[in-house]
RNA sequence: GCAGGGAUAGUGAAGUGGUUAAACACGGCAGACUGUAAAUCUGUUGGCAUUCGCCUUCGGGGGUUCGAAUCCCUCUCCCUGCA
């Protein structure tokens, strides 16, 4: 019977980077390895054969969207979400408990100002009349944001849900607090993600028993370390959910690149070395990905180099560009000279523009192109850098390259 | 030729005596987006200065008025009827 294996090949220095592979019973992903982003069972504006063009070895749906839309019994009638979708590769789940956070305490103010400075009631995770989400132990209400009905999750549903689904891997059900919460929320609320871990834990173990009884491929659990900023509680939590017998490990929260090595390090030195560990969230850009790797990451999702694509910031090897600008109308070079994505072997810079001006949706497939082939190769490059022993210079020469000066901070 | 209607910033279009450098839309310029309520959102868009501010605008010209895109005269052009 296939199922879940993980094997360090290489470890790089006296750093927490490795090289390796994860197995599953749909194929092998060689790691680091960014996985892309398909959360409606689609990476937005491509097709399969487009997104393996991209280099993408697997992609990570979520489960509260599919439960919404087509429904969890749905893809599962399809023959689960690598069949519905027509992508044969591994695939991961999300547990819907990031929209607990979007939905939620987040709700109306933007991820991003609440990762900065929660403006406003710093008690957060008090409810506003408006958002869409509570958080109650025994586990979420939810409003649908498409018709406004009342629905629950719970971890046992959760994984319930995952299990129809289907896909190779799936994350524990979490509650991912606003980064800036008050202690005494953030232990509350740590508590609660490790006892539903525990109950995700024990329902994914009855459910693979009920595969192994049906002869279907078993599937796998992360837990989902979580924890905030806060030292203590992320060793806490990587040193709890580590004893227990999940399959890999995400690591959740909302961060900014500059506290990826502190907040990273702790969960990843405290972490049973021999299980994958995967990055909530995180990969938009460049210093992400080294800085991840480097504390330990092996595998990464982001929403944003699709999203960032859709609306022409597009990533080069000398930063981001906005291919709308005005100075590209005229640029008959590819996006990016020695570029071997798809698009940048077939078009101009002067025509993608053009595509986006008049708003034509061939443009969102070609960017998003561009965008997945740059974040995906690069962690493919992180990765040969690790197996010979070029790490560092690699890094160096990459980021200085993107961030010009500034790149030193990541260093 | 007669009668009526109209000409507002890049475009369309509000405004019909003072809070109008002029709503709104589109277009233009730029920015943001990190487990996707996102093919979305934000800023800006007469000129100069860019902190206070100053200057020139509502088809052209001339008036009335403390004050005009808004009222009057006239010219130009466009539209609709009737000849």
């Amino acid at each position: 019977m296939a199922s879940f294996s993980f094997k360090i090949e290489k470890r790089f220095g006296d750093t927490l980077a490795r090289a390796g592979v994860i197995s599953t019973p749909h194929g092998d992903i060689k790691t680091p390895a960014f996985i892309a982003g398909g959360t409606k069972a689609t990476v937005k504006a491509l097709t399969p054969e487009q997104i393996l063009s991209s280099g993408a070895q697997s992609v990570l749906a979520n489960t509260y969207h599919l439960m919404l839309r087509p429904g969890a019994d749905i893809v599962q009638q399809a023959g689960g979400l690598g069949k519905f979708m027509n992508w044969q590769l591994p695939t991961f789940t999300d547990s819907g408990g990031f929209q607990v956070f979007s939905l939620g305490v987040a709700y109306d103010k933007g991820i991003d100002a609440v990762s900065h400075s929660q403006k406003g009631d710093k008690k957060n995770a008090k409810a506003t009349s408006n958002q869409l989400a509570k958080v109650t132990d025994q586990g979420v209400t939810f409003k649908s944001h498409i018709d406004g009905s009342s629905l629950s999750m719970t971890p046992e549903s959760s994984m319930e849900l995952q299990h129809l689904i289907a896909a190779d891997i799936h994350m524990a059900f979490d509650e991912c607090p606003a980064p800036l919460s008050e202690r005494s929320y953030l232990i509350d609320s740590l508590t609660r993600t490790h006892n539903w871990a525990l109950r995700c834990l024990t329902r994914h173990q009855e459910l693979n028993d009920e595969h192994v009884a049906r002869n279907e491929p078993l599937q796998a659990l992360y837990g989902v370390v979580q924890g905030a900023r806060h030292e203590d509680l992320r060793k806490q939590s990587a040193s709890f959910l580590g004893s227990k017998d999940f399959d890999g490990y995400g690591i959740g929260g909302v961060f900014e690149p500059q506290e990826i090595p502190e907040v990273v390090k702790w969960v990843t030195e405290t972490l049973p070395e021999n299980k994958p560990r995967h990055l909530l969230g995180m990969g938009a850009q460049p210093a992400d990905l080294f800085l991840g790797v480097e504390y330990g990451i092996d595998t990464f999702d982001c929403v944003a180099p699709t999203r960032q694509a859709r609306n022409g910031a597009l990533y080069t090897k000398n930063g981001r560009i906005n291919i709308t600008n005005a100075k590209f109308a005229t640029d008959f070079n590819p996006i990016e000279r020695d570029c071997e994505c798809y698009t940048c072997r077939h078009y101009t810079a002067a025509y993608i523009n053009h595509l986006f001006r008049a708003d034509e949706i061939l443009s969102a497939t070609l960017a998003t192109i561009h965008n997945e082939y740059f974040v995906i190769s690069t962690v493919d490059a992180i990765r040969n850098s690790l197996i010979d022993d070029t790490y560092y210079d690699y890094k160096q020469k990459f980021l200085s390259a993107y961030y010009g000066d500034s790149y030193k901070q990541f260093m």
